[in-house]
RNA sequence: GGUUGGGUGGCCGAGUGGCUAGGCAAAGGUCUGCAAAACCUUGUACGGCGGUUCGAAUCCGCUCCCAACCUCCA
């Protein structure tokens, strides 16, 4: 029975019935990194939460054209530098350089996080060309005008024009906008402190620089989004993502760049995710509140006790929802630890089992397939992770107690629990993008299993003869060496 | 100050006006030579004050507190 997707749309404030322009086919747009420094842990989580939706739409049976754009024009700094040159003559590399090595560097830590590649992957400065007939277009249309080789949108015109949609958005107000900035800056040459840049004069210094029909520049702040995403999935597609923080003023802008030069909004359903806070608040690196995903995985850092494996932190993700907040903290990741595992080894003893019963499945078999779609339907309810893992752990019960005997496998039909097996992995790892990570690698891990095998089959034969002394000193080792020992009915099982 | 979203049991974290979210931790029990694991059972939770309602954590008002945004930021 299945459901219809539902979504939040941050335009609407409101939970929407997901309609595709063009039936079975998704156009998703997603801000990407900004590459002159390495990737921060909250774009992961955002990049995390926009790749399970991506693998639910997939899912669903949608053909997705996801879009993540690079930045590497930079934007300006508070100096007015711009970061792709600030980053290269720090590092004393060229800005293209920079801008490969913290792409590739990026790359790597969505591959670490089990994150699929988009399908069209632009950067901002291979596309020079059509942000700048976009800004074209929008003078055209008169809601930008030139000053001294710069451009900027208008965006009085724009909303006078436009049915005062300058900020539906973000929730802003245009008058309001004014009077804070008018304290804030000095208007220099923009004609409101509400307008903003669509394409930069170069000053002497600036190395990266293109020639326009304004002189030498480079594209303002929001420009590269408009133009990519209407480039590559047109002027009107179905779903925009971003971090939270990207709403005002990027994502209003770039509804107003789109509006402005095509008369069309470009995305119908807005989707932001929320920030990842550690000890309740922003990440900083100022105030040290701050880790790296890679000191998060080494353990590495003041602020954990110790490694936590990549698939441990995309877990902790998936039990919270990706429009709230998440708050990282040393217990939250040892509970996250404990439950992944546990799901794990639940996995691992379904993989041994067989249905017993007939042709028909008996309760346990019609409880599981139900808890399985139960767990298909939370996600349609806008991407509900948690609510679909809680439904997954109530499913992991019931495959211990089919391990353990409380409950009967004659209650599972053969034919049952392999589709059960099917789904559920499915869901596991093809949609929430989970792995069964093995501690160690081939040759190795073989070999491990191998002498596991020997020495538990000799501290059985020390248990038959009741020989406890041998049998609790051989798990005592084992487990001072950091292998776990567990007794069961079918004999010993080991994990580390 | 404005905008947006929050404040849920020891911790994390879902939530539909009335029915056990879930994970971790804790307590009791079953199983086990012991242990671990597993299974079963257990928690006067919903910032505060009012209001609407037969009934509110869930709706409304006020209030306190928190976060993000308003300047580049996922």
């Amino acid at each position: 029975m299945p459901t219809d997707l539902t979504l939040y749309n941050s335009l609407t404030r409101k939970k929407e019935v997901f309609h595709p322009l063009v039936p079975g086919h998704v156009g998703l747009y997603v801000c990407g990194p900004t590459v002159y420094n390495p990737v921060h842990l909250g774009n992961c989580r955002t990049f995390v939460s926009f790749d399970i939706i991506y693998r639910y739409l997939m899912a669903k049976g949608y053909k997705v054209r996801y879009v993540r754009n690079i930045t590497d024009v930079g934007h300006l700094t508070d100096d007015g530098e711009d970061r792709m040159s600030k980053g290269a003559r720090l590092e004393q590399l060229e800005p293209m350089e920079v801008a490969q090595k913290f792409s590739n560097q990026f790359h790597d830590m969505m591959r670490t996080f089990n994150a699929l590649p988009p399908s069209i992957e632009p950067r901002a400065t291979g596309h020079i060309i059509e942000q700048i007939d976009m800004v074209r277009e929008i003078i055209e249309n008169g809601y930008a005008y030139e000053v001294n080789g710069s451009v900027y949108f208008d965006v009085e015109a724009y909303n006078n024009a436009n049915e005062e949609r300058y900020g539906e958005l973000s929730g802003r107000r245009i008058e309001e906008l004014m009077a804070e900035s008018r304290e804030l800056k000095s208007q220099g040459e923009k004609r409101s402190p509400s307008d903003f840049a669509i394409w930069m004069k170069a000053s002497d210094d600036h190395i990266l620089r293109w020639d326009s029909p304004w002189g030498a520049g480079f594209p303002g702040w929001h420009l590269e989004c408009s133009a990519m995403s209407t480039k590559y999935l047109g002027r009107d597609f179905d779903i925009h993502g971003g971090g939270n923080d990207l709403k005002f003023p990027h994502h209003e802008n770039e509804i107003a760049q789109n509006v402005g030069a095509c008369h069309h909004a470009g995305a119908r359903y807005w989707l932001h995710t929320n920030m990842l806070l550690m000890n309740g608040k922003k990440m900083s690196k100022s105030d040290g509140n701050t880790i790296t995903p890679e000191e998060l995985f080494t353990g590495d850092s003041e602020h954990v006790s110790e490694g936590y494996a990549p698939m441990v932190v995309r877990f902790f993700m998936l039990q919270t929802h990706y429009r709230s907040t998440m708050d990282l903290s040393e217990e939250a990741l040892q509970a996250a630890k404990k439950g992944y595992t546990r799901l794990l080894e639940a996995w691992d003893s379904l993989q041994d089992m067989e249905g017993a019963g007939g042709a028909q499945n008996g309760t346990v078999g019609k409880e599981l397939a139900a808890g399985l779609a139960a767990a298909y339907a939370e996600m349609d309810d806008d991407f509900n992770t948690p609510k679909a893992m809680a439904r997954i752990f109530e499913l992991v019960t019931r495959i211990n107690a089919l391990k353990g005997g409380q409950l009967s496998l004659e209650e599972v039909s053969a034919e049952g629990l392999e589709s059960f097996r099917d789904g559920l992995g499915t869901l596991l790892w093809n949609v929430l993008g989970l792995k069964a990570e093995a501690a160690t690698g081939g040759a190795e891990q073989e070999a491990l299993d191998r002498v596991m095998e020997i020495v538990l089959e000799l501290r059985q034969q020390a248990r038959a003869d009741k020989d406890w002394a041998l049998s609790d000193k051989l798990r005592d080792a084992l487990t001072e060496a950091g292998i776990t020992v567990k007794d069961g009915k079918e004999g010993a099982t080991w994990s580390l």
